[in-house]
RNA sequence: GUGGCCGUAGCUCAGCCUGGUAGAGCGCCUGGUUGUGGUCCAGGAAGUCGCGGGUUCGAGUCCCGUCGGUCACCCCA
């Protein structure tokens, strides 16, 4: 059989897993700091969930999703994205009143691989539900905006659109379909069978947005409310000092969308696939589910993007390779005495000779190496063609120091 | 779903146009040198040429199909 994982899938080793471990702990890092909680729901769901809280028009539910009956003849589905699943989860516990998750895992979209594109994919994401106010907003977009900083983001860039409500996007829609009517012909095939489908994503298309001069705006149909909102998250973002850039083309390609829509852009990046998360407010979700009326907020970060975006290298697994000239057993003694204090430490198992353990820590490229020459010499410590010599308990907090600087 | 390019040793690739029985560098292994690994020298192991079919006396090389990668479109985080 062939070794290969299966197309848009990939097995991610060490070294650059590393990156990923590192990018992780960030994220369970500056989630907990602003006060979201883990939330883990299924990978599966029923296929349902999906077309009705994503919309059975859109490109994910019906072009992209990994679907199969089950022995029990159910649809269920791969989940394509993470907050239908957990808006559903807290309606399924009954929730109520202000509610915060954070979550982190595998997404399945059935797509053509690409840069930065894989058909399984991780994400990294929060929703904030039952707070309407700009305040939870601009809480998330801020959340991922230092997060996105943090992990090393090259040229990282906001933009941010409103999207209106159910109470004046109608008009707007409208205004905006009667506007790609009449360029119709300019349009490609594609976009001109959104024209009636939902034309808000026409304006997302890079083929035909050069065709568009002047089209209709959605701030100039907002109501009140929805208005008010938007200057909220914006005076708030202003006060955070958070920079961002208003793009009134700026559209979310699933259907629960409303008022406020975001987007992290890695300018950075070599790629057309650019967009290294994004999201927004979606009142209506709950609803659309059969569930009570729950305002939410939230956004979903492309862990593989943003790595590649990031283009760190990754530090080294260990913090120090042991190499021992003492019988094996005396090794395993002393790592074991160092990894309880902390200090992340391999060694050779089989007892091979000195001179492969030393070539072991030049491939693994340990920034620290411990020579151990028995219970009564003092440990060696090499680090950057400099020797120290000290006594086997100092070697936790001196590997502690050199690693911080 | 559409199109371009690509798939040869563990890795990066040459060989393909103009068919004739497989190569380089790095890595790996062994020996020597060395300040107990990183340098240098010598030697060595290693390839279903993605897979299947066709043309041919003969296919890594030409043709068809297929799988995978990559980039762009579509779309999306």
């Amino acid at each position: 059989m062939s070794f290969r994982p299966p197309k848009g899938t990939d097995d991610l080793l060490a070294p650059r897993s590393q990156s990923w471990r590192e990018a992780l702990g960030l994220w369970e890092d500056w989630s907990a700091r602003y006060g979201y909680p883990l939330v883990m729901t299924p990978v599966l769901e029923a296929t349902e969930l999906f077309e009705r809280g994503v919309g059975e028009t859109t490109e994910v539910v019906t072009k992209q999703m990994f679907t199969f009956t089950d022995r029990g003849g159910r649809s269920m589905t791969l989940r394509p994205e993470g907050t239908a699943g957990v808006v559903r989860a807290f309606l399924a516990s009954g929730g109520q009143g202000p509610w915060k998750g954070a979550y982190s895992g595998p997404f399945f979209r059935y797509e053509q691989p690409q840069g930065g594109r894989r058909r399984q994919f991780w994400q990294l994401g929060v929703e904030y539900l039952n707070v309407e106010s700009p305040v939870a907003d601009a809480e998330v977009i801020e959340l991922g905006y230092r997060y996105l900083e943090t992990v090393g983001v090259a040229d990282l860039e906001l933009v941010v659109n409103t999207l209106g409500d159910p109470s004046c996007r109608p008009a707007y829609v409208e205004a905006l379909r009667r506007y790609l009517d009449e360029r119709r012909q300019l349009l490609s095939p594609e976009s001109a069978r959104l024209i009636e489908l939902n034309p808000l994503r026409v304006l997302d298309s890079k083929t035909d947005r050069p065709h568009l001069d002047d089209p209709p705006r959605m701030t100039d149909f907002l109501c009140e409310p929805c208005a008010r909102h938007y200057d909220g998250v914006k005076h708030l973002l202003d006060t955070l000092e958070i920079t961002y850039t208003e793009d009134l083309s700026l559209v979310r390609g699933l259907d629960y969308y409303t008022r406020t829509a975001f987007e992290y852009v890695g300018r950075g990046l070599a790629t057309a696939q650019n967009a290294l998360g994004g999201g927004g407010r979606y009142d209506g979700l709950s609803e659309l589910l059969g569930g009570p009326p729950t305002p939410g907020v939230g956004f979903a970060l492309g862990l593989d993007r943003i790595i590649l975006s990031a283009g760190k290298e990754p530090g080294s697994h260990l913090d120090a390779y042991l190499v021992y000239e003492t019988d094996v057993t005396e090794a395993v003694v002393v790592a074991s005495r160092l990894r309880r204090t902390g200090t992340r430490v391999d060694f050779d198992g089989e007892g091979r000779p000195v001179e492969a353990q030393f070539r072991m820590a030049a491939r693994l490229d340990v920034p620290v190496v411990l020579v151990y020459r028995g219970s009564d010499l003092p440990v060696e410590a090499r680090a950057s063609g400099v020797s120290h010599e000290m006594g086997l308990d100092e070697v936790p907090e001196w590997v502690r120091r050199s690693r911080d600087t």
